[in-house]
DNA sequence: TCATGTGAAACGCTTCACAGCT
DNA sequence: AGCTGTGAAGCGTTTCACATGA
């Protein structure tokens, strides 16, 4: 079992997400060029990071869409359902509470988690908001797999620290901070304001260049 | 001039706010060691990060707090203010538009657009919700910088078409799709759902080893 | 002939290690 | 002595190019 490149994770979810238009235009046959080029990505790539996983393909003819789109759709696990809890239940929160992608993929959110009192005991949809004390039981009584941290940059570690004590393994942050976890936790992050900070730089120099 | 990655400047944007952390905590030196140490980064990356574009500390003593930190003001452009248009005024949108860190480093929203009459003419705080046909008047207008997209995946290609033709040179996507755009106008993407895959992922081969 | 899968080369980022300055 | 700045080594990813098989 070699290492797997996080990159080449998410060029798999951007072929998965090919995979799926292609079958739905009709499509046998995809070609590794074929796919690079609706990826943005290169040929080779495509087949190195196919490769990492098994031999997929047909020479000659390329890959069977359908084929390839379930074996990437069991790659990423994504042929299952994965239970989320989320903490913070400000705008962030509530935008990612209805995001439909997420659905769509099979992440359900069954927990929502804000410490302030006004917000404790509303509904979202069929799940009540609690208070982060909770969150120990809860997520072994759903047996959640996903947090999501949606909270001020200033609680997110702590947060953090308590989804790892009640047993979450992968943890998804959209604070602006870095937090530190222990090894065996998967952790990713969405840094918006970090994006816009490098959309910054860009221009600024674009402008000094020229 | 040299050329930077990525990498670099994303860990600049961390060193930043650690570095506003430390000049309210009232240190005057600090140490690419330590630095590194809260950044999660190692002090010789620190050090060469910073070596892309000057030298700015002292030997035997480390970085003067105050002027490291106005020195990465300057180069991430964060040191003017930046005008945002929004395109897609759903929850996300929305969430975006209300989300503080963007107004704390004087990224501003003066712009909002989205297609569905029922929105257009409505305020959020003192910004009209317009339909995405005045965009390119209302950047030229408003001199807009920056425009971000938080429209479904169908429409996000066309959304940004029109965003290059409206002359903005920088764009920040929310939509899980990969965009296409000329050279010359930088392109940032925030993708939650492959970070969500990539979780997934993780967890599944975590499952698969023991 | 056509396209995959893969050693090997190329490339770019990170880390090492130390000269040089305070 | 302590810490920076940086050439050089190390390492992981991407790209090349071709043997292999349909």
């Amino acid at each position: 079992l070699q290492k797997v490149s996080e990159w080449t994770i998410h060029r798999l979810s951007t072929y998965h997400r090919l995979l799926s238009e292609f079958e739905s235009e009709g499509r046998e046959y995809i070609s590794s060029h074929e796919l690079a080029h609706r990826a943005g990505a290169t040929p080779a790539q495509v087949r190195r990071d196919l490769s990492c996983f098994g031999t997929f393909g047909t020479k000659g003819r390329g890959y069977f869409v359908a084929d390839l789109s379930s074996m990437i759709t069991s790659i990423l696990g994504i042929d299952r359902d994965w239970r989320v809890a989320l903490v913070g239940a400000g705008r962030l929160g509530s935008a990612l509470f209805s995001y439909k992608e997420f659905r769509r993929r099979n992440f359900h959110i069954v927990a929502v988690f804000d410490s302030d009192k006004s917000k404790i005991g509303k509904h979202w949809a069929d799940v009540e908001i609690e208070h982060p004390d909770a969150l120990k039981a809860v997520v072994s009584k759903h047996q959640v797999d996903i947090g999501v941290i949606a909270v001020p940059s200033d609680t997110a570690q702590s947060v953090a620290n308590a989804m790892v004590d009640a047993g979450i393994k992968a943890i998804l942050n959209f604070a602006h901070r870095k937090l530190f976890v222990p090894d065996g936790v998967a952790l990713r992050n969405v840094n918006m304001a970090m994006e816009l900070e490098a959309l910054s730089y860009a221009m600024s120099r674009n402008r000094r260049l020229r």
